[in-house]
DNA sequence: CTATGGTTGTGAACGCTGTACACAACTGTG
DNA sequence: CACAGTTGTGTACAGCGTTCACAACCATAG
């Protein structure tokens, strides 16, 4: 009966000798893995097992558990990217179309607004695409980027970008604006799931992040 | 001729049964092993190797690798709290003594400076201090502070009170005011540390953190 | 259609980790 | 001085990442 649990989250033994693409089973395990448990849940060998594989298996599509920790953290950022974009097309619907200040400042907030709402429903993968070094800037891997083509960090960018020929940001301001932003709201991410926040209830995240987006285009 | 190698950070061969002051040894070596290679590094078995000693031993003072851990993190967040009292105490030196708000001002810098020169130079027990859930806010562990009996997070909340007393904050924006210094300052840090500005050269990184700060200021 | 070489999965093994249990050496107290 | 509690030891186990030699399969050249 213990073998039931444990095969609860394993496939079907395979007929075939091939898997046929393991690569891509180990990377969901992976996510999977992540999603629920963050970055030091994503463990070689339980990923081999959801694959219904052996674990040195593994090591003909990964250097190393390494390697296979960054294609999942890879997947994790296109998700984030996937998510500021949801929100992008959310409020690209709700302001005026022909005042281009309005929409430039909106989208700005949406973009932060879909990283905070991230990091609170999927902090598993939130916390896997930030566990390492790097992080992206101009890194022109699809596989870190939403449909539209760009990576977390560029979307920021590319709003920002917007916001300067909106005429809102003076353009002397724009150099570098994209740290300001993102330290502080990657920094309130932190504070909700790990610090101090991590207990405050649902209003006052929300309030709190207004707060920092606010201070964030008035600071810029 | 590989045992020597070992041995160099091994400690002499006790002669005593006792060791004499366990806990602080582990405490010591855990530290040290966080100091260079980060909260992963804070092995347990390693750290009995370097205090002379069986792995179990180690059980005799822990109740498992978290509690050690934890008392690593704290010694980290007291580190942390001591370069934020060491900064302060500089810039109170060059300061007018008879302008409170230059003062209170001047005090707030100081914080965030001395968080981002922590970040930078001891690097390993800073990602070591917030490498778990919970941040102190009101824990009352002296373990967790600096000499003043201030942890990092309650330093940053006596400086914005003094920023109120002096006029410079309107008490009205004091609430969570803290929540918006520490995500800019911490956010920050993790962009140099772990980010794009990895490589951005010192003056780069002064003159962010000098635009992070105003931004705070501003922005509060 | 069959030999041949490359690709992909298997089996067994190593050293590392954290942790549990029983035991030995010591220390302080009655 | 005996005895109980404390602290360090020895042995052991499971899980991890990783390596090596081997087996099963697939594709292609002859």
């Amino acid at each position: 009966m213990v073998t039931a649990l444990k095969l609860a989250v394993a496939p079907p033994p395979r007929t075939t000798y091939r898997h046929g693409d393991l690569r891509r089973a180990l990377i969901d395990a992976g996510i999977a893995l992540a999603s629920d448990g963050g970055p030091d849940a994503v463990v070689l060998r339980e990923a081999t097992r959801r694959a219904g594989v052996v674990p040195n298996a593994a090591y003909r599509h990964f250097a190393n558990r390494q390697a296979l920790f960054e294609a999942v953290r890879a997947a994790a950022l296109s998700a984030l990217a996937v998510a500021m974009e949801t929100e992008l097309a959310a409020a690209a619907e709700q302001v005026d179309r022909n005042d281009p200040a309005a929409r430039a400042r909106a989208d700005l907030r949406a973009i932060g607004a879909g990283y905070l709402k991230f990091a609170q429903t999927q902090t598993g993968l939130f916390r896997t695409a930030f566990a390492t070094p790097s992080m992206v800037e101009d890194d022109p891997d699809p596989a870190k980027a939403g449909p539209g083509g760009l990576n977390p960090f560029q979307l920021l960018g590319a709003a920002l970008d917007r916001l300067v020929a909106a005429g809102v940001l003076p353009a002397e301001r724009r150099p570098g604006a994209e740290y300001l932003a993102w330290s502080a709201v990657h920094g309130l991410a932190l504070l909700i799931i790990d610090g101090p926040l991590r207990h405050a209830d649902e209003a006052m995240r929300i309030a709190l992040g207004e707060r920092v987006l606010a201070m964030v285009e008035k600071g810029l």
